[in-house]
Parts: C-alpha cells; sequence; structure tokens
DNA sequence: GTGGTCTAGACCACT
DNA sequence: GTGGTCTAGACCACC
C-alpha cells in the first residue's frame, strides 16, 4: 500500500483566499463591495489579524480586490478579471476530477460517457 | 487566539475506505488479493486498530472484500462488483465537481463547453 | 509651498526586494545560484526573519526565485524571465527620470537634448 | 532585533535645498518672489529652525536666493542663473539614472534604445 | 539545517 | 476606525 497521508495540511490562509473567490465568483460578494475590515474577519474566522492581511493581500496582488488605506477593502469593479477567475476556477474544478479519474484508471472516452451520463440526469431532474 | 477547523471533519475510517476502495478501482489491489492484516494497516496509517476493523468491516458489508477466520482478509473476487464500483466512483467524482460549479453559479451548458476544453487540451497534450 | 514629505517610508521588504532584483539583473546573483538562507539574511539585514520571508515569497510569485522546502532558494534559472526584468527595471529608471524632469518644466525635446549630451559626455570619457 | 537603516542617511538640509531648486526651477518661486520667513519654513518642514537657515545660506552661497537684512530672502532675479540651474539639474537626473542602469551592466546604446522607447510611448499616449 | 505558517502584540499614517 | 508593516517567538515538515 501507499503512503499514508491525510489531507487538511492546507494553510489556513489559503483556504480564506478560495472561500473568498468562492464568494466573488457566486455573486455573493458583488464587485465593489466592501468586505468586512481584517479585525471583523479575524474575528469570524477566529484567526490571527495577519493571517487574514496575508489572504487579503494575495487576493490583492490577483487584482480581486483593491484596498483604500482608511476606508477598506472592496472587491473590484473590473467585471473582466472576475469572469477569467470564474473560468479557471472551473476548468481547475473540471481539470482535478478529470485528473482523479485517470489516476483510478479511465481514459477520456469512458470519463467523457460518464460525464455525459451525469449532465443528462441533472436535465432529468430539473424536468420534474 | 484558537484554530477554526476549516475542512477536515471527514472521520478517518471513512478516508481509509476511500483509500481502499481507489487501489480496487485502479487495480493496485486485484481481485482475490489478500489484504495487509488490521495491524500491519494500523501501523502503516498511524491509526488505532479499531478504526481499522471498522473500515474494513464496511468493505465487508458492501462485498468489495471477504474475509476468511484464520488466513485473513481478501479483495472480492466478484469483477461485476468492481466495475459497478469504478463506474459509482466516477459518476460521483464527477458529480460532485458539477455540483460544486453549480453553487457557484455555472449552468450546465457552461460546464459542459468548459469540460470539452478540458479534454481537447488533454489530447493536443498527449499528441507531443 | 508643497506638502512636507521626505522619502524613506519605503517598506523594509520592498527594499530588500529591489535590492535582489538588482543583483540578479547585474549577474551577481547568478541563475540557478543558492541564496542566502532566511536566517542568513535576517541576520544580515538585521531585520526579522518573517521580513525577509515576505521578501522572498513575493519574489517567488514573481517567478524571479524559487525555493525548495528543505534545501534553500534559489535564483530562477529561467532566463527569459530575467531578461524582462532586466528590461522593466531599465524602462521604469528611465521613465522615473522623465517623469521628474516633466514635473520641473521640460518637455520632451529639452529632455532628449540633454540625454544625448549625457551619453555623448559618457562616451568621451570612456575614451580616455 | 534592531533596525536597519537602508537609505535615508541624506541630511535634511540638502533635502530642503532640493525641494527650493525644483520650486525655482519649475517656476513655482518666481524670479525675485519672496520666500516664507525661516520661522514659518520651520513650522511647515517641521524641523528646526537652524536646519532651514542652512539651506537657505547655502542657496545664498550659489546666488540663488538673495536676502535683504530687514526685508526677508527672494528668489534670484538673474534669470540665466536660473537657466543655468535648471539644465544642471536636468543633466543630474539623467546622468544619475544612467549610472544606476550602468552599474546593473547597461550599456549606452541599450540604454538610448531603451530611452527612444520611453519617449515614443510618451508621444502616443499625448495623442490620445 | 531548510522553508513555511501562525500567533500575539505593537506602532504607524490616514480620516 | 481603516489597512500596512514589523518584531518576537513558536511550531511544523522535510532530509
Amino acid at each position: 500500500m501507499m503512503k499514508y497521508e491525510f489531507d487538511n495540511n492546507v494553510p489556513i490562509y489559503l483556504q480564506i483566499i478560495e472561500e473568498i473567490k468562492n464568494k466573488i465568483v457566486a455573486g455573493v460578494l458583488a464587485p465593489g463591495q466592501q468586505l468586512d475590515s481584517v479585525r471583523a474577519m479575524a474575528a469570524k474566522f477566529e484567526v490571527n489579524p495577519n493571517t487574514i492581511q496575508r489572504a487579503l493581500s494575495e487576493l490583492e496582488q490577483q487584482h480581486l480586490v483593491y484596498s483604500q488605506r482608511t476606508r477598506g477593502r472592496f472587491v473590484t469593479e473590473d467585471t473582466r478579471m472576475i469572469k477569467v477567475l470564474r473560468h479557471k476556477m472551473a476548468v481547475s474544478e473540471i481539470k482535478n476530477a478529470v485528473e482523479r479519474l485517470k489516476l483510478l484508471g479511465f481514459d477520456s472516452d469512458e470519463i467523457e460517457q460518464i460525464f455525459r451520463e451525469s449532465l443528462e440526469e441533472d436535465i432529468s431532474k430539473s424536468d420534474h
């Protein structure tokens, strides 16, 4: 058997980044909307303010949020950026799934067929 | 401040079940092949033997492994069962991905299109 | 008169980033060469290790250095990246000078003429 | 740990001299115009009056300002002096930039080419 | 020994 | 009150 390895060594700040990205892509955080303050988020996540700061400045470097020194932080108003992010996240989600299936010995044709089945079921579900 | 638990509340025994299922489906553990002993697995996973015990009996209930009192535990020789499992795992993998994307606001058409792109890239990659 | 403002509020970690970029561009740090460890640099700059860490991880995000967990950090071996950086730094150096001169009321023609004089003097200097 | 001083060892009085020269060259301070009093400037720069005194007498030695015992200090009316200063500042600005680039390993040809690019961009910008 | 993450707590500038 | 920077000191995984 293989080496033992249970997940969850993902750094907190990365998890927070993902959390916020999800909300931006899903529209829960709208373009231009103000984020909670560093200290407020630190309290909510029960985490040190520095950890939040790190997550947020990383998001800033990716141009997904911007900050105004004394006013606070805001979701980018550049909807193009958000669309790009949205697409990237979808691609990576799907690629990961495909990747894992290939490791289990599935080939592209099989994966495509199963994917097709999944979508069809979905459609019939939404017909109810 | 205390640590906030983000993910990782999946019980260990479920993670172990997944691990073993993966090996069976991928063929790393062949039909009829003997599994490591409970104590050996407990050592490898650095986990209490009871946890292993629980995982294995669950797999027995699902007829994916069977035990012979004195000899040990073995992967099922029923290849049909394995095929079914294989298919189920693929479906659930893909459904999960689709599900997460729908939560992010994607509709079926978008997902299909991105899926198509992913596969095409894969093909062009393997052409190199 | 204008607002009072003496320079030097530039964060230490940004100054360190510049320092290292300079060395990379000038070739003092060659592609693939190992950098001092975080702790060593912290001692050299008389600064907290976290500050060094921050500078270096920023450089890593810019793909100018890469790190290997247990071995240390290294200058990128991608000489293209270094060339790009080199060019960017030159452009920004010159743009800054031009910018400051424009604030002093110089127009492009004047600036070009003075620039030409500077270069000629330089050449005659290197003739000696 | 103590703080390491990176830049900012330029004496304050020199910074103030530069500030005033900039204003004179840019025309913010016109020929013959009266300067603020020492005390007023000391307040504005949040600096000891002696520091201002020193900066101003240096400027007097360079014939860029002159003082009338009881009335105060004034910008020189010798526009030729100002033109010379203006030129000198431009030259030194550019020479500094060139100098720094040479330290980074650029040769004159490269610098000229990049300078040319910068100016062209500037022109195309003003065309918009 | 290496890099990486996190906390606790401080100080700054800006409004 | 906001974000931003920095220190001091801790712990982890990896080899």
